[in-house]
Formats: C-alpha cells, sequence, structure tokens
DNA sequence: CTCATTTAAACT
DNA sequence: GTTTAAATGAGC
C-alpha cells in the first residue's frame, strides 16, 4: 500500500498555503507527522514539513503524485504540540501554516537551497560558439559543474550573467539543478573514552604519563583532548593507549551557549514581603492544582517581581515540569537572566535573536534532549520543543517588541496564552503599568490579579516634578536642558551619586528641512523622515537604509538646507558643554550593535566608571543600580504627538519605567519630567505614578471610542504599485463590509486611509481598521472573501500601531 | 516565490 | 503579422 504525505512547503507566499501529496518512497516508509523533508514543487525542490499521513485509497491520483526526495533531520523537528500552537496561529491570525511553522525553526529554514547549473543535452550552436564570452562562461560550466551562480558572478563580474544564463537555459544548452545543505554546522570535539575500567597498575610502573592519564579517566568516563593538552598530556601517552587498546577517541556534539559563563547574582535564603509571600501562594495553589490560569502580577519598579517569578518557577521545578521566562529584549534583561542563572545554574538555557543560527539549533538540541528546564528568551522562546509547561512568565507584559511586526503579526501575549492552554499551564503577565486590555481583563476577574504596592524594604517612590518647557522658552532658555534639570544633574554629581536621562530618539538631529521651500528629506524606500546622525550619514529608523546628506535641496536646489530636531547624539554633545566634568556614556542602538554591548555599557555604568547614563527607552529597563538617585526625562510627551489611541498608553508607561530607574537604593531618588503638555494626564498620572489614575482616565476614552478592550481590531493594508489601484480594492471592501456588518455597535470599519508609510517599495499601501466584539465572525468574513491567501493584502489581527 | 502560459500592447 | 511586455495561474 502507497502511503501519502501531505506537505506545507516552507514558502512564505499566502497562495500556495495549502496542503500537497506526496507519495512516500519505501526507503522512507518510518517518516512521520513533523519530518521536515525535501521535495520538488513546480520545476523547483524546496523544503517541506509533513503535516498528516494517510494510506492512498481509491480517490487518490497516484500518477500525479510526486515522491519526497530526501529527509532534512534523523528525527521529525516538530512535535504534535508545535504543530497545534503553529495551527491555532494560522487560524487566529489568519496567516498560513508554513509561515507559522516558520517559527519554529532557527532561520525560517531548514535547508539551504540554491540553483546550480550542469551541461545539458544540447551543444552550443555555431552561432553561440563565434561569440567569445558565451564560450567563456559555458566552457566554465562544463569544467566546473555543478556551478553556482554565485561562482558565475565571482568569476565573470564584467558580464551579465542572468541574461546568459537565461539563453543557455532556454536553448538547453544547460540545465538547472539545487544545492543541498543543511542550514546549520554541528560542533564536534575529539574526546578519550576508557574501553575497560581497570588496569593493572604494575604495567605502567615505568609510563607515569599513562598511568596518569588512565587514572584521570577513572573517574570521568570521557575527557576532551583538548583539556588533556591545557594538563600537559601529550597526543604521543594518547596514541600509545590507545595502540594498546585501552582507550579509544571519540566525537561528541558541543553545544554552544554564550550565557555559559554568564555571571550570576542572587541572596541566599531570600526573605518575601507580605505581598510576595500572599502571590507566590496563589501561583503554588494552581501550580499543583494543574490549572490553566492566567495571573497579572502588578508590581511596582523596585516590588520585587523578579522574586516571585523565581519561587513560582522552582516550584514547577521540583514538580518536574518546565518553564518559560519571556522578556521582551533579551540584551535588557541581563539582572533577570543573572537572578535565575543564579538560583537554577545549568537547568537553564538563554534564547533569543542575537544568538547564531548554529547557537539556536544547539540549544534546542539540548531541549529536546530534555536537558533543560527553563527556557529564558525573548519572542522566540516560545518555539521550541519544550514539553511538560507548568508555567509560562511573561514579564513587562505591555513590552511593545512582544509583538512581532512582520507576518506572522503575532503577539507574545496571545500566544503564551494559547500554548498555556494546550499544556494546562499558569501564565504570569508581570508588570508595573500593564496594558490596559490585560489590566480591564484582571478587573474583570478573567485574570487573577496580584498584587506588589510596596517597594522592597519600603523604599519610598522617587519624588517626580515637571518642568513646564513652554515657560522655560518663555524665560530665554532655548536649551533642550532645562535649568532645573541642569541642576539636578549638577547637584547629584558633585554627591558622587549618578544620573539616567533618557530621550526617546537616536541620532543626532531628528529630521533634514530645507529652510527656503520646506521639503523635508525623506527615505526613498519608505517616505519617512530620515535622521541625520554624526557619522555624517542620513539615516532611516524605519528600513535601516542610508544616505549622504545632499549639497543642494533635491526639490528647489537651495543650498540653505538646515537640521532640527535633538537625539540621544546631540543631547550627548550639549550635556557635554552644559556640564563639562560630567561623564556620560550613550546607550542607544547604535552604540549597542555587539552582541553583549548593552551588559558591558551597564556593568560600566554601575561599577561608577560613568557619572550620567543618557539614552533611548533602553536605559529604563531591565537594571537595578542603587547609585541612580536622579532621572530626567527629556520631552516624555514626544510619543502623545503620535496619531494612535495608544500614544498616551506609552507617554504614561515609558515616564513611569523611567522615573521607576531612580533611588533604588538606600537615598531617594528625584526624577525631572520635561513637558509641553504637563496637563495631559498621562503626564500627570505618570508624575504621580499613579497606574489607577492613569488607568481609570484611559478606559472612559476606550469605552467611548469603541477600542480595546471594549473592540478587537483587525487592521488590513492593501498593497499596490498604482496607487488608485489599491484605493479601490479597499473601498470595495469597505462597502463590503458596511453592508454585511450593519449594527455598529457591535463592528465598525474606519477607511480607507493611507498607511503612515504610505509608499514602500514603490507599493501605495492603504489601510483599513475594524473595530469589532465579534472577531471571530470578522475573521470568517476575511476568510470567506479570501483575503487572507491574496498575496496584496496584509491583515494584522490586533495590531499595535493602527497607522 | 518561480516558472510557464495566456493575453494585451507595441512595432514593423 | 511579428515581437515584446504585462497579466494570470499553477505548483501535489
Amino acid at each position: 500500500m502507497i502511503k501519502v504525505a501531505n506537505i506545507f512547503v516552507n514558502i512564505p507566499v499566502k497562495s500556495i498555503a495549502k496542503a500537497y501529496s506526496y507519495a512516500i518512497p519505501d526507503k522512507f516508509s518510518f517518516l512521520q507527522t513533523g519530518w521536515r523533508v525535501f521535495v520538488p514543487f513546480g520545476n523547483r525542490k524546496v523544503e517541506g514539513f509533513i503535516v498528516n499521513i494517510s494510506a492512498a485509497d481509491a480517490t487518490t491520483d497516484l500518477l500525479k503524485l510526486k515522491e519526497i526526495i530526501d529527509i532534512v533531520d534523523e528525527e521529525p523537528w516538530f512535535t504534535d504540540k508545535m504543530l497545534k500552537i503553529a495551527k491555532w496561529m494560522a487560524d487566529f491570525y489568519l496567516c498560513s501554516f508554513a509561515e507559522a511553522m516558520r517559527l519554529f525553526m532557527p532561520g525560517k529554514t531548514g535547508l539551504q537551497i540554491k540553483p546550480v547549473y550542469l551541461i545539458g543535452d544540447q551543444k552550443p550552436d555555431a552561432t553561440i560558439l563565434q561569440v567569445n564570452f558565451y564560450v567563456e562562461v559555458y566552457n566554465f560550466i562544463m569544467l566546473h559543474q555543478p556551478v553556482s551562480l554565485y561562482d558565475l558572478r565571482k568569476n565573470f563580474p564584467e558580464f551579465d550573467i542572468d541574461a546568459i544564463i537565461a539563453l543557455f537555459l532556454q536553448h538547453k544548452f544547460i540545465l538547472k539543478d539545487y544545492s543541498v545543505k543543511k542550514n546549520t554546522v554541528n560542533r564536534y570535539e575529539k574526546i578519550v573514552e576508557l574501553i575497560q575500567s581497570t588496569f593493572c597498575e604494575t604495567n605502567f610502573s615505568r609510563k607515569p604519563a599513562q598511568k596518569n592519564l588512565l587514572q584521570l579517566l577513572q573517574n570521568r568516563k570521557s575527557i576532551p583532548i583538548s583539556e588533556l593538552k591545557a594538563e600537559k598530556i601529550t597526543m604521543t601517552t594518547i596514541q600509545a593507549l590507545v595502540q594498546a587498546n585501552l582507550i579509544r577517541i571519540n566525537e561528541r556534539r558541543i553545544y554552544r551557549d554564550s550565557y555559559e559563563h554568564t555571571a550570576s547574582q542572587g541572596k541566599k535564603n531570600v526573605i518575601l514581603t507580605e505581598e510576595q509571600e500572599t502571590a507566590v501562594n496563589e501561583l503554588i495553589k494552581s501550580i499543583e492544582q494543574k490549572e490553566n490560569k492566567t495571573f497579572l502580577l502588578y508590581g511596582i519598579t523596585g516590588s520585587g517581581k523578579t522574586q516571585v517569578y523565581i519561587e513560582a518557577a522552582n516550584k514547577v521545578r521540583q514538580a518536574g515540569q518546565h518553564v518559560i521566562v519571556l522578556v521582551p529584549e533579551i540584551a535588557l534583561t541581563g539582572q533577570l537572566v543573572s537572578s535565575f542563572k543564579y538560583y537554577f545554574k545549568q537547568d537553564i538555557i538563554v534564547l533569543h535573536s542575537r544568538l547564531s543560527i548554529s547557537e539556536r539549533n544547539d540549544a534546542i538540541r539540548r531541549i529536546k534532549q530534555n536537558e533543560i528546564g527553563i527556557v529564558i528568551g525573548a519572542r522566540s522562546a516560545l518555539f521550541t520543543p519544550i514539553d511538560h509547561i507548568g508555567l509560562i512568565i511573561l514579564d513587562e507584559e505591555q513590552d511593545a517588541s512582544y509583538k512581532q511586526d512582520e507576518s506572522p503579526r503575532y503577539h507574545t501575549r496571545d500566544v503564551a496564552q494559547a500554548l498555556a492552554r494546550i499544556h494546562k499551564a499558569i501564565l504570569v503577565l508581570g508588570s508595573a503599568t500593564p496594558s490596559v486590555e490585560t489590566f480591564a481583563r484582571a478587573q474583570n476577574k478573567e485574570y487573577t490579579m496580584l498584587t506588589l504596592s510596596k517597594r522592597i524594604g519600603n523604599i519610598p517612590l522617587p519624588q517626580v516634578t515637571t518642568v513646564d518647557m513652554r515657560a522655560e522658552l518663555k524665560q530665554g532658555n532655548r536649551n533642550i536642558i532645562s535649568r532645573d534639570l541642569k541642576k539636578l544633574i549638577e547637584e547629584t554629581i558633585a554627591k558622587k551619586e549618578q544620573v539616567i536621562i533618557m530621550l526617546n530618539r537616536r541620532g543626532f538631529s531628528t529630521f533634514v528641512m530645507c529652510r527656503s521651500c520646506g521639503h523635508v528629506i525623506v527615505c526613498k524606500d519608505c517616505t519617512l523622515p530620515l535622521v541625520y546622525h554624526q557619522n555624517g550619514k542620513l539615516q532611516c529608523h524605519h528600513c535601516d537604509s542610508s544616505d549622504v546628506v545632499p549639497d543642494v535641496c533635491p526639490k528647489c536646489g537651495s543650498r540653505y538646507i538646515k537640521y532640527f530636531g535633538t537625539g540621544t547624539e546631540r543631547l550627548e554633545h550639549e550635556l557635554r558643554t552644559l556640564v563639562p566634568t560630567a561623564r556620560i556614556i550613550r546607550m542607544d542602538r547604535d552604540t549597542t550593535t555587539k552582541k553583549f554591548a548593552h551588559t558591558e555599557i551597564l556593568t560600566q555604568f554601575k561599577q561608577g566608571l560613568y557619572d550620567i547614563l543618557l539614552g533611548t527607552q533602553m536605559v529604563a529597563k531591565g537594571h537595578d543600580i542603587p547609585n541612580v538617585t536622579a532621572v530626567g526625562i527629556i520631552s516624555a510627551d514626544s510619543s502623545l504627538n503620535v496619531p494612535d489611541f495608544r500614544s498616551a498608553e506609552r507617554c504614561f508607561a515609558l515616564i513611569t519605567q523611567t522615573a521607576g530607574r531612580a533611588g533604588r537604593g538606600d537615598i531617594p531618588g528625584k526624577v525631572i519630567i520635561q513637558t509641553y503638555n504637563p496637563e495631559h494626564y498621562a503626564v500627570h498620572c505618570g508624575m504621580q505614578q499613579d497606574y489607577l489614575a492613569f488607568y481609570k482616565n484611559e478606559i472612559v476614552f476606550r469605552k467611548q471610542l469603541f477600542y480595546p478592550p471594549y473592540s478587537n481590531l483587525i487592521k488590513m493594508t492593501v498593497q499596490n504599485a498604482d496607487e488608485q489601484k489599491a484605493l479601490a480594492e479597499a473601498t470595495e471592501f469597505v462597502t463590503l463590509f458596511r453592508s454585511s456588518f450593519k449594527d455598529i455597535n457591535s463592528s465598525q470599519i474606519i477607511g480607507p486611509a493611507p498607511a503612515m508609510i504610505s509608499n514602500l517599495r514603490g507599493l501605495y499601501r492603504i489601510n483599513i481598521l475594524i473595530k469589532t466584539n465579534q472577531p471571530a465572525v470578522v475573521k470568517k468574513f476575511m476568510v470567506e472573501q479570501k483575503l487572507h491567501i491574496k498575496n496584496n493584502i496584509m491583515l494584522d489581527i490586533n495590531p499595535l500601531n493602527t497607522m
């Protein structure tokens, strides 16, 4: 009987997002669901994932079936639970199954597949042979076949290789095939092993070196050769024993782990506060009963949430279950990692996007072998084969980086919740400034609220004041730093204490404008204003492309080009002139490109090598430096000007998080917030550090405007090179939607309107926003309209940015 | 996405 | 009528 595998191919294109049937050849009769395989597809060869296996029946058209060519791994890559969560994501986010499955593979693919060229059946004819460079290329292919495009381009940089290849292929002078290699390289080390466990000592009385090695091996089953060399045991000694058939040389796989030597920090026998104790007990109760329950751990900055996580994780580990700890950005979470390392030592693996693909594969291997009890990581930590999950922790649950902004546009919180449901696990959402949605669910008892309202050691919250920058300007101070803040900096430094200054814009000048015609220089690809950096380049902060500063205005030709707005680079300059004695270190994306740059900067600052830590929002996260007693927030309200319903929430959270960095030691902290909107409730409540007051304000407005948590959002972007066509397609859908969903109390549609980035690489983008309290119905409707498989339409379920 | 085929448009 | 470019559709 012939077995048939249903396979999704690993191509992230929506229009081919369906299962294709392949025949399983006898030699692969062991294949099961979850295997990654190599299959022919059209006239290509691609990677595919088996999602189902069945026996061929009468309805199967066997002639149409192609055979699986090869396998990628030695075992299934996807476990049933991984497939389950991928399926959930595909249904919930209306993305393709394969797209969701790709998340479970470091580098999104298991194979590197490249086209290669071979000599074909047809001999080149006389007309071709007359042309010199045709002959050259043909001979090169003949000599080196199979040849990759890369090799051809490298050898004939002056030729139009693509055209030549197309011509040769057309006439069948050459053939196309595919070279395949695995995406990762496993690393091995040589080890020596004992063959017999005992040996006769007297035989070695005159061979002390060999005797020494044999004795070393008595205690340990195997020792890496590199280690032996370090101990001055020579290869001669090893070889002699191999000859005597007493030991053998073998290979062992090494697992790379750049966090292996991360310092662990912590205190033994921590005495929990009363609130921590209550929270931990609540969690333990649920862990013991193995309930699937979601908690909101709402704890103000410095209230000791990490310790609660650790106690809960410990309980889960004792029960033999596993833990996932999710953090917004691993680089900013050194503190949490080292605390966990302190308690759980080698039971932890740290996963995030800055690791190499091979390193991540090594981590996945170890998880699969059940060597790991706790996975700490950013978004990607959700997508490992870890099983028997008892607890998932989502720290700083409101953080925007939990939302993936490329397809599949998932939110870590949603996926974590689905994963917890599948595993019947506990989900803990932790934050000092929970997202409004989460807090509302906790208020409705959908989540269980655990509150930590006091700081550890009853340290008071910092004293916060605002400076109205409009008044500052009126009084003649045109500097970006107010006089009060300058004074606070000077006083703090004089006391040998430290300052953190936050300005949430990197670069030198935030935009470049021609003063003659008002033209703002924008990115070619995404039409967003370019930011001037002190390296002399204009950088796009959206797509990372850069450009040189033009001498004259590209629009009117005037030489009157000027720089406006202040970023962290310029602030650093101004601070140096304003407070010349201060030692300043800057932390933003430009100074933290290297793997452990964040940790290095924070360590140096903590050691007291600098007085001021200046940077973007990353200075507000995940560290605890007792000597920081002052915090300055420059233009806290810049995010308020962003036209998005969540801008107030973001502004409030940023102020609170940043302010919370001050006064974590014995000395009370002082915070100055510079603002143009001191009366705005986001700024005002941020100043008071009063989450509840902010929430009460915000929730009213959300209800009035039918925004989350009162509705669910679905954003749809229509792309087309022709602006009118994009607009027409969007308008057509809006009309259809309005006629199908007439009750505006349950569903509303806004738009069509040009997207914030209205033109991206030549494609015009039109947005539509749906607000609904019956998302499942709306999604079903959109699927019926086949919107989810149109390549020019992007769907964002529960978008973070509505623009 | 990639390739092949169909269809429309631009040239003689 | 021929050549070339753009649109369409299939992939098991």
